[in-house]
DNA sequence: ATCTATTTATAAGC
DNA sequence: TGCTTATAAATAGAT
């Protein structure tokens, strides 16, 4: 036997460890090239893929060319017009000093991003990894924080909203009885058509076309709670 | 028991049935673009992806933009066309395009550098946060993991050169020794104004400038312990 | 790169 | 389309 190998299931997060991320691209990226060419085979269809690594790497795949792909999508997507290559300089800031300026700084945002990460930390000294875990620290602070605050917004916000729609189930059934008893009152039994509900839940106000006294334009039927957490990852 | 599914392999050509075809495009296509989300996620790669269906319809994912990635893609392929050399700038290789994605690039990597930093979160949406709070906390793990393992190499680096010291400090005393010995033997009481030092420690060893018989160039006189701890911090 | 235990994707059939 | 199941393929982990 050579290899015991003990497969699980992964997460679909980032992979932290750079060495298994690479493997990983690797692997995976053959697979998805692989596939694309099938789906282009199999059903006839267009297909274009690009890929670049973490490292900046080219890699892409074209059913017929990238340029008629490319060309295709614009087309379809009229929505948003992208922008032409210009003939002339006319007000071109941008000359090559700038732009050298600019790769350098974010050859060093990059690096200092990276590091935040975790990566390329064996050059750094001893206080500089002590700032690194400081200023992470309070990052993380501020992300648990910014975090805990928004799914109490978000909690809240349904709280109003349930509230709103208690209150709006009540009066409406409220004007159901009222309506009831007027009726009962000027036309005793005239009426077989007609035919009420009873017991509803106060909880179950559906998309049913009762005159709304409220002109609460945020609904809930569009309001989602996602917390993003392991537990209730649905994708 | 409804299904008796009866797998077999395909062979990758023209699916000629039209239902089968479009119930595998459907299929397929989902494969396919999960597993390049997965990808992009997984290896923090920049996919872009685009497939027409036989009928012309259109499906899309970007990790990104579409934009950004054509981009991209236009400017790293650049190097192979040559269309048509510019009339004022002769051989800039760093045209506007080129320029305009590095500043791009540049403030998309400082936005997550400051966000890392715990700054401009409210944007972000909770399954954001969440991702963020994940990288945050393995990147301080690489961090203490990279400090431990560092001091911990310059305290064994000390160890070392205080064990030399020792083993260098009894040579001297020695050396003393039969040194003090012979002039007692030769010139009894013959030179007052030498003067001895007894009972040093063998630990203080300090700049005076004795004659070195190791030709130890790393010597402990510039090597200082920066642990940058608040508890040793000197600074 | 190679191997294997598993997870995933998916062809067929309703 | 949306199911199900049996099987082919992809691939994580280990070497």
């Amino acid at each position: 036997m050579v290899g015991t190998g003990k497969r699980e299931r992964i997460a679909i997060r980032r992979i932290d460890n750079l060495a298994a991320r690479q493997v990983t691209f690797s692997k995976r990226r053959r697979g998805l090239f692989k596939k694309a060419e099938e789906l282009s085979i199999l059903c006839d269809a267009e297909v274009g893929l690009v890929v670049f690594s973490a490292t900046g790497k080219l890699f892409h795949f074209a059913s017929s060319s990238m340029k008629q792909v490319i060309d295709r999508y614009d087309s379809h997507s009229k929505t948003l017009q992208r922008s032409e290559p210009q003939s002339s300089q006319l007000q071109s800031h941008m000359d090559d000093g700038t732009c050298a300026r600019l790769k350098e700084e974010l050859a060093e945002t990059s690096l200092k991003l990276r590091q935040m990460r975790g990566e390329e930390l064996q050059r750094l000294s001893v206080e500089q990894l002590q700032e690194l875990e400081k200023t992470l620290e309070s990052g993380l602070g501020s992300v648990l924080k910014t975090k805990s605050q928004k799914i109490l917004d978000e909690i809240s916000g349904l709280e109003r909203k349930r509230t709103r729609l208690i209150e709006e189930n009540s009066r409406l059934k409220e004007q159901l009885q009222v309506t009831r008893m007027s009726r009962m009152e000027t036309q005793l039994g005239a009426d077989p058509e007609f035919v009420y509900e009873e017991g509803q839940s106060s909880e179950s106000v559906t998309n049913t076309s009762y005159p709304r006294p409220s002109t609460d334009t945020d609904d809930c039927s569009d309001t989602s709670l996602r917390l993003g957490l392991p537990l209730f990852s649905s994708k």
